[in-house]
RNA sequence: GCCUUCUUAGUUAAAUGGAUAUAAUGAAUCCCUCCUAAGGAUUAGUUGCAGGUUCGAUUCCUGCAGAGGGCACCA
C-alpha cells in the first residue's frame, strides 16, 4: 500500500508547476508516509503537502485538497482526510488493514526485515577489552550493544563482520605475564608482589593451568632487592629483569596466559550468546622493526605524503585535517610505536579489507580518541565517514541498593560471567539495552531479577508466555481448526484493530533502529505491544468467543507472539514459553 | 581552560522537525466462579532559562545555568 501511495505521490509532485530537480529531492527527502500514531487519524498519513507548500511558498490548503482528490480517484482506500496543519490522513479498507496479521504468520521470523542496506558490507568492532582480565560488567553493555547492532543491521539486508580486536601487544601483556611468573615464584622471593601487577584471583588460576614440568628459574636475588617508590617504575624493573633472567621462558609464560586470558573472554561472551567472526590480533601488525610490517607501512605513507613528521626525536601525526586539538606521537623518541600507531595501521587494514562501513564501538573514556582516528584515516587518503563510533557510557551497577565499585588491577571488580549465571544472559542484555547507549546506566541486579511489575522484561516475556499457553488452549478446544484457520481478510471483529496497528508499525522501527544503531527502540516498541496485548486479554475472554471470532484473534494474538519472538532475536534474547 | 555527552511528571526513562509530548514507578480508587493477577481499568502530575531558524521545535542554531565523561611520547 505504501508503495501505491508513494507511487501517486510522485505523480502528484511532477504535475506540479514551477518545480525543478533540486526541489524534488528535498521534498522527497523531507516528506515521509508512515503510519499514525493513533487509529483515529487513520492508518497512514504524509506531511509531503506542507514540506512542498514551505519549499514552494504556495497555500498548502490548494496543495492538500489536489492530492486528496488524486487519492480518492484510484479508489484503493476507504477514506481519505485532510487533517491539522496540512497531514494527508488515509484510511485503508478492512481487508488491507487486516492483511498484516496474514503477512506476519506468513513471514513469520522475516516479518520486520528490510532491503535498505542490501548489499552493504559492514564491520562492527566491539568489547576488545585488553586480555589482562576477565570481562567485567562493564564490558557487557558493549557487548549487548554491539551484538544488538550487528543482528540489527543484518536484519536491514547487510552483511555484517563481527570482530574483537586484541591488544596481544604491549606493556600491559607484559604486566600480566610478570603477575602470573611472580605467583609461580612466590615461594622463592618471599611472596613479592608489586601493587600494580594484576591481584585477581584469575591470576592464580592461570598458575595452576600452567605446566609445572617446564623448570622456571629467574633472578630471584635481583627480583627481592627491588625497592622503588614509584609502583610504575617497580613493575618496569620487575619486567625487564624477569625477562633478561630467562626469556625463553617468559615467552612459554607469556603465550600460554595470553590464551588463557582470551580463552577466558571467548568463554564468556558464547555465554553471552555472542560470538566473533575475527579475532584480530595486534602483533599480526606487525612491528617498527620489520621493514614492510603493516604498521611501519602505514607510518612510512603518512611520512611520505607529509602527514608525519619528526620533530624531538619522535615521530607526530598532524591531526589537524579532524580539528584534533593537539598532533599526536606516533613513535616515541626513545624508538617505540605508540599504541595509537597500532591502531592506524589497524584502521588501515581494516579499510583495505573494503567494508562500507566501519562501526567501532568504545567505551566512553576513549572519546578523545575519536579525531586523531579519523585525522589517520584522512590522511592516508580515504574518508572518515566510513568510520563510525558509538560511545557507550558506563553502567553503574547497583546490588542490594549499593553502587559496585570495580577496579581491574586490584582485581576488585563484578565479573560479567558472574551476572549472567546471577541473572541469565537474556535478562542481562535486556537490562543493558534498555537505555541509549550514550547515556549513563543505572543497573540495578535486584530489579532485573524481580518478579514485580517494574520488571519490563518479564512484563513482556509474560505476553509472550500467555500467548503460547493460549495457542495451547485453543488446539485442546478445537483441535479441527489446527489445519484450516479461515483467512482473516474476512474478520470483521474488530477489537483487537488498536494491536494490528501497532504490529504494523514493526517494520519501521527495525528500520529506525537500524539508521540510529539504537536497539533501545525495539525495547519500547515491545514494551508498548506487550500493554497492547495485556490490556485486551484482560478485557476480552478468547476461547469464549464464537467460534469465528475465536479463528481471526488467535491468529492476531500468534502474529503478536511472532512479533514479540522477532524483537527479541533483535536483541539476542530468547523469548519464553512458560514463565 | 578546551573538547564532548546530556538536562523531559515527585523518581527512572521514551519520542526519524509534526497533530492532544509517551510509559513505568510512587499516590488514590477499582477488577480474579473466567484462557497465567508476573495482569488490567480510572484519576492527578512534565520539555532547565533566554533568544533564533521554521507553516510547525523536546528535536536544529546561539547564549546562560546545572550534571557526567575526556583532555599523557599510558594502554
Amino acid at each position: 500500500m505504501i508503495e501505491i501511495i508513494n507511487r501517486e505521490i510522485e505523480l502528484f509532485l511532477s504535475s506540479l508547476n514551477d518545480i525543478d530537480e533540486e526541489m524534488l529531492k528535498t521534498i522527497l527527502q523531507k516528506s515521509k508516509i508512515s503510519i499514525t500514531d493513533d487509529l483515529s487519524k487513520g492508518h497512514l498519513t504524509t506531511n509531503v503537502c506542507m514540506v512542498t507548500g514551505s519549499i514552494l511558498k504556495k497555500n498548502s490548503n490548494e496543495l492538500t485538497s489536489r492530492l486528496k482528490d488524486q487519492l480518492e480517484g484510484i479508489k484503493l482506500f476507504k477514506k481519505i482526510k485532510v487533517a491539522g496543519p496540512g497531514f494527508i490522513n488515509i484510511t485503508l479498507f478492512r481487508k488491507d488493514f487486516i492483511a498484516t496479521i496474514d503477512k506476519i504468520n506468513f513471514d513469520k521470523g522475516d516479518y520486520g526485515e528490510s532491503i535498505f542496506n542490501k548489499g552493504k558490507k559492514i564491520q562492527i568492532e566491539f568489547v576488545s577489552a585488553n586480555p589482562t582480565g576477565p570481562l567485567h560488567v562493564g564490558h557487557g553493555r558493549g557487548a549487548a550493544y554491539g551484538d544488538a547492532v550487528g543482528r540489527i543491521l543484518k536484519a536491514t539486508g547487510s552483511s555484517v563482520e563481527r570482530e574483537y580486536y586484541i591488544n596481544d601487544a604491549g606493556r600491559q601483556i607484559d604486566i600480566l605475564t610478570a603477575s602470573v611468573i611472580l605467583k609461580l615464584i612466590s615461594k622463592n622471593i618471599n611472596n613479592y608482589f608489586p601493587t600494580n601487577a594484576y591481584k585477581g584471583d584469575y591470576i592464580e588460576e592461570i598458575c595452576k593451568k600452567f605446566k609445572k614440568e617446564i623448570s622456571i628459574n629467574f633472578d630471584n636475588e635481583s627480583i627481592k632487592k627491588i625497592n622503588y617508590k614509584d609502583p610504575e617504575k617497580e613493575i618496569d624493573q620487575v619486567i625487564a629483569i624477569l625477562k633478561d633472567s630467562n626469556i625463553k621462558t617468559w615467552g612459554i609464560i607469556k603465550e600460554f596466559s595470553l590464551n588463557e586470558m582470551i580463552l577466558s573472554i571467548k568463554n564468556d561472551l558464547r555465554k553471552f550468546n555472542i560470538s566473533y567472526d575475527i579475532w584480530f590480533k595486534e602483533t599480526s601488525l606487525g612491528s617498527l622493526d620489520e621493514k614492510s610490517s603493516q604498521i611501519s607501512n602505514s607510518i612510512n605513507m603518512l611520512i611520505k605524503n607529509g602527514s608525519a613528521y619528526k620533530k624531538d626525536g619522535a615521530i607526530w601525526l598532524n591531526t589537524e585535517i579532524s580539528n584534533d586539538d593537539k598532533h599526536r606521537v606516533l613513535i616515541r623518541d626513545n624508538g617505540k610505536a605508540t599504541y595509537f600507531a597500532s591502531d592506524v595501521a589497524y584502521h588501515k587494514n581494516k579499510v583495505d579489507r573494503g567494508f562500507d562501513k566501519l562501526i567501532n564501538i568504545w567505551g566512553a573514556d576513549h572519546h578523545g580518541y575519536i579525531k586523531r582516528i579519523e585525522a589517520s584515516i584522512e590522511s592516508l587518503g580515504f574518508s572518515k565517514d566510513k568510520l563510525i563510533v558509538k560511545l557507550v557510557q558506563f553502567a553503574n551497577l547497583f546490588k542490594n541498593g549499593k553502587k559496585v565499585k570495580m577496579s581491574t588491577r586490584s582485581g576488585d571488580f563484578y565479573k560479567l560471567k558472574d551476572l549472567i549465571d546471577e541473572i541469565g544472559s537474556d535478562a542481562a542484555r535486556f537490562f543493558y539495552l534498555s537505555k541509549q547507549a550514550d547515556q549513563h546506566l543505572d543497573f540495578d541486579i535486584d530489579l532485573a531479577k524481580s518478579n514485580s511489575k517494574e520488571n519490563m522484561f518479564y512484563y513482556i516475556q509474560y505476553a509472550h508466555a500467555r500467548i503460547v499457553s493460549l495457542e495451547e488452549n485453543f488446539i485442546k478446544k478445537y483441535p479441527d481448526f489446527e489445519k484450516n484457520l479461515k483467512p482473516i481478510q474476512e474478520s470483521t471483529y474488530d477489537k483487537f484493530d488498536k494491536i494490528i496497528h501497532e504490529l504494523s508499525k514493526y517494520p519501521s522501527i527495525v528500520d529506525k533502529a537500524a539508521k540510529s544503531l539504537q536497539p533501545h527502540l525495539i525495547i519500547f516498541y515491545l514494551k508498548d505491544l506487550s500493554h497492547l496485548f495485556h490490556s485486551f486479554y484482560n478485557d476480552n475472554h478468547v476461547l469464549s468467543e464464537s467460534d469465528e471470532n475465536v479463528q481471526s484473534i488467535i491468529q492476531c494474538m500468534s502474529a503478536v507472539k511472532q512479533v514479540i519472538s522477532n524483537g527479541f532475536n533483535l536483541l539476542g534474547i530468547s523469548p519464553l514459553k512458560k514463565m
